[in-house]
DNA sequence: GTCTATACTGTGATAGAC
DNA sequence: GTCTATCACAGTATAGAC
């Protein structure tokens, strides 16, 4: 692997494991064994780092928001969510210290918004195929509480476990499905609503 | 007021518009018109006014939670909600970096925890209360992933809001408890299902 | 209690040799 | 492309006069 790639995967896994803020580019530098000149000999600043790092989540998360199939398997959204879960996970520091990172980087934040924005609508227009599949029943405002509901859980979900549980791995993405999932249960259809209890029960 | 409340106030106004680690002792001082010394003579470090802070928050947080007459009435959650968010809001920036800040703060991190544990525990006694006078139907399990929805949604909410919509003030936080209360809606009976609705109309 | 001046440290970033 | 050396600056914290 090249080094510039070396140094965006190394700042990945620190900026994840301590927080952005608290990583310096000494640091990222010394995990790879190479000179912090030979880091800005690649990279202009730290902010040029992150910047590329985020254009990678933002590109993944909308090749996955992009998919304008909707099915209404329930086992088809528990993957689709798990999806969305995973890449979350795999930049996590970008969910964790919002109001710090986005204060100095105002175009990552609004970026990162247009995201939300978009998952936001996505959550929405699947509900509406699901209720007009009869496979949920709920009215129009209802669903939108629900959609902003379901996407504030699946943004904060890891940051949430990560206090309350000391969680750290990826071994609570499945219970952070679960807990989306288990917002819309109750607009289920009975049918759907026993299937996805069964899940649950396999996943935790 | 005394030269040390002032620093706290100060620092609490600056930590929640800028987020804490963003604010400088110099800052601070600068904004009350006093010199870094003085600054200094009343606090040790900056990690002392973050812990004062902290335990204002906390004591406020514990006294409300501490209430064990638990209202049936729609009304009366609302307004209990409601005192959350506030508490919340006022002390805004514990919530907006919190793995930077629990990062290099283990012991906040540490009482933040259980404060959380303290809100969850709380959150599903009301729940219960509710079911056995008939207001709410649930089982055990639907209790509990509701309880963690709902301390995880009334936790990130103005996080939430303000990456989405920009918003400083507390003018979201209404949408905020209405939103915690579409969580449970689902679950009441049709009698405070539809009170709830007005309330949500009025308020929004 | 409050000020001014200053020391110390860590971090971001650059210059120039190899 | 990579290294060593070094700068510049910001932020924390202290010393000592008033």
């Amino acid at each position: 692997m090249k080094t510039r790639d070396r140094i965006l995967h190394t700042s990945l896994a620190l900026f994840n494991e301590f927080g952005e803020p608290n990583v310096t580019t000494l640091q990222i530098a010394d995990e790879m064994d190479i000179s912090p000149g030979n880091l800005y000999y690649h990279f202009k600043n730290k902010t040029e780092i992150l910047v590329e790092l985020f254009s990678w989540f933002e590109q993944q998360m909308n090749d996955l928001l992009d998919i304008d199939d909707f099915s209404a398997s329930v086992e088809d959204q528990w993957l689709f969510l798990h999806l969305v879960f995973e890449n979350i996970a795999q930049y996590r520091f970008l969910y964790q210290d919002m109001v710090n990172l986005f204060g100095r980087h105002e175009k990552i934040g609004l970026r990162f918004k247009r995201i939300l924005e978009k998952k936001r609508k996505a959550t929405i227009l699947i509900c509406k195929t699901l209720e007009a599949q009869g496979v949920l029943t709920a009215t129009d405002k209802e669903i939108f509480a629900l959609a902003e509901n379901i996407v504030l859980t699946a943004t904060y979900w890891i940051s949430y476990a990560k206090v309350m549980h000391g969680s750290q791995g990826d071994s609570e993405l499945n219970q952070g499905v679960f807990q989306v999932m288990s917002l819309v249960a109750p607009y289920l259809r009975a049918e759907e609503r026993e299937q996805l209890q069964v899940m649950g029960e396999a996943y935790l």
